[in-house]
DNA sequence: ATTTACGGAATGAACATTCATTCACCATCA
DNA sequence: TGATGGTGAATGAATGTTCATTCCGTAAAT
């Protein structure tokens, strides 16, 4: 809590609150949320069990933090200097871009996220955090439908999570082995995925 | 082992073996594999702790045959009495409306089934039980593709985890509450999915 | 010298699994 | 018909293990 927060670490590791949550994060996703003991999460970073418990309340308290720092990571890598609020086809190709660098290079993040079980141990400020990215996604929806750029035909959460399925479906299908993906296939992929939501050349917009 | 195993059971409950096995999905997909404990199954299932293991082997044992099971009814439910091998628009809004009935009549064995940590319990045999759901969709994609039907731009692996992770987004975004489903939304995200798979105007066959 | 940070053995709760015992049912025999 | 004995299903208290968390001795920092 005072200055040498940020005197002393420049030469040395990241700092221990950092090196737990990444820890935390590997361990997660390979093994699930009750999977893992806490023990060998403080073993992956390289800290002692009792020093995981100085940083952190307990196994809760460290989920919750792991998904806040992911979920915000995610929303950064997604959203970060795009103007969603005059949505074209191309800011359409660049989230899809962006949703697979994420995939491709925070593999762990990706597949935590993704976790079922996460749900009974949020707390409301985790939960708050989901609205994030959700509540951006959804105007942009909203306003493209406008525009008449995407079909009105399903309310815009349909069309996001309709949307977010596929593409989770995707990577979930590599990475359980059933298939293996080229970047030819992700964009064969993200051009269905336009397909499924887009305007249809057909659609009145009164 | 004698003939007295038909002679009463007329009168009473379902055999044991399968009590369990419903009971275990039940309680399965409500705190996820690792967070269930096995005297709350018995419990469930009304039957002593003993009891389970005189039908499984153990934990890791019953859950396999929970998979199988579940897996099978799924594949059932979505595959009996269909030509697949002559895939038309009418086959595919039936193979929709399967999935439908089946993730709302039997929600229980849907979100099992989409869990994530299974993996590392599966057996041999129950990882080929996967096979028998995925080999016949496939060659249904790959016959539509042939006839026109179906776009050729994706290969029918892509296909079928594009469709299928669009389906379950939309079910999972409404188990968690993002979303509630209508007869009419269900429907229109079932002609989104169509749009992303079906073949293009424009698509040429050769 | 005092405070703060750290590590990991120690602790008690919860878990998966076992096993000695009970119980229900049927065949045999009086 | 009623009593006796045999058989295997059913049970839940007991067992050893694993877990989340605590605690205390030591090291670093101020």
């Amino acid at each position: 809590m005072n200055q040498a927060h940020f005197a002393s670490p420049a030469l040395k590791e990241a700092p221990k609150h950092e090196r737990i949550i990444q820890a935390a994060l590997r361990v997660f996703a390979e093994h699930g949320l009750h999977g893992t003991a806490v023990p060998p999460i403080a073993a992956e970073a390289g800290v002692g069990v009792g020093t995981l418990y100085r940083y952190f309340d307990g196994k809760e308290a460290l989920i919750n933090a792991v998904f806040r720092d992911t979920k915000q990571r995610l929303q950064e890598h997604l959203l970060d200097g795009l103007d969603l609020m005059h949505p074209t086809r191309p800011l359409f190709n660049t989230l899809w871009a962006r949703l697979t660098t994420f995939a491709r290079q925070q593999p762990e993040a990706f597949q935590f996220l993704e976790m079922q079980d996460h749900h009974s141990y949020l707390n409301a400020e985790s939960r708050s955090q989901e609205q994030a990215l959700l509540i951006p996604l959804g105007m942009m929806v909203i306003i493209g439908q406008r525009t008449g750029l995407l079909s009105e035909r399903m309310k815009p959460d349909l069309a996001i999570a309709l949307f977010w399925g596929a593409f989770v479906g995707v990577f979930k299908a590599e990475r359980l082995g059933y298939l293996t993906l080229t970047d030819d296939d992700l964009e064969r992929a993200r051009d269905a995925c336009w397909l499924a939501i887009a305007a249809q050349p057909g659609d009145t917009t009164p």
